[in-house]
DNA sequence: GTTTGCCTTGACGTGCGCGTCAAGGTTTAG
DNA sequence: CTAAACCTTGACGCGCACGTCAAGGCAAAC
């Protein structure tokens, strides 16, 4: 299938997929004309990166599952360096999470009363 | 006194300063070279900013909390247009509080068993 | 033939909160 | 007098995942 119906069918744009191949997450066999020409297991890729964008991984992290199911995996998180980025951002998220508990009873304690003096930690924001 | 101090007190830097200016939420005298020249409310405006910047919100969202301290109040957070920022955080992070929630439980399930069967929902990662 | 709908590469734009030069003026210390 | 340490404006850079033209080629329908 050409990028096209590939975009289509995965529920992205043809300017994504041409940004995951210029970031070598995704190859295309060519058609004489030039055209992109994909298989069902390009398909399988985009939706991996997409189901990992949605727990808040970024197309870096993606790599690894990339790579898991290009050497034949089944599933591209049975790698280790696959399941390191999952150790890796649970971490993230279980920090994320305390931080955000944190300003949810700041920002409810300054609803309930207008009391000037609580004052929040100055820890960075980073909640991706 | 001069930004420079301004900065220094406030634990940040010049350009940070000037680009509160730039956006209309720090006004500052002049002297005769041209200097700017801060006072201690200035100061404490920084310092608003520098509070609500650490709950996660925007510069933007910083705008009623400055305009309520120079309309005189003593607390930044006492005008309804404040508080109105306040609700709409308070519901953004409870938001994104939920998602994390689903987040890690993915994250876990996918750690402890490497089942590709448990796909997330698609839903927008918006945590800010 | 020409319109339509694909496809190609390339380059710049977006949001946000600044960082980082660049090129110069001012004031103080030595 | 000179150097150091301030200050000024202006302009571009960054990260990230693309969006949005621009300018053109290819293939099929009318």
């Amino acid at each position: 299938m050409r990028i096209g119906e590939l975009a289509k069918r995965a529920g992205t744009t043809t300017r994504a997929l041409r940004f995951y191949e210029s970031q070598g997450l995704l190859e295309a066999q060519r058609t004489s004309n030039g055209y992109r020409e994909y298989s069902e297991h390009d398909l399988r890729l985009v939706r991996e990166i997409q189901s990992l964008q949605a727990v808040g991984l970024s197309l870096e992290d993606a790599r690894p599952f990339v790579a898991c199911l290009r050497a034949g995996h089944e599933s591209g998180d049975s790698c280790p360096d696959s399941r390191e980025v999952y150790r890796r951002k649970l971490a993230e998220v279980d920090a994320c999470l305390e931080r955000l508990q944190g300003v949810r009873e700041f920002l409810e304690a300054r609803l309930a009363f207008q009391d000037p003096c609580l004052v929040p930690e100055p820890k960075e924001f980073l909640c991706s």
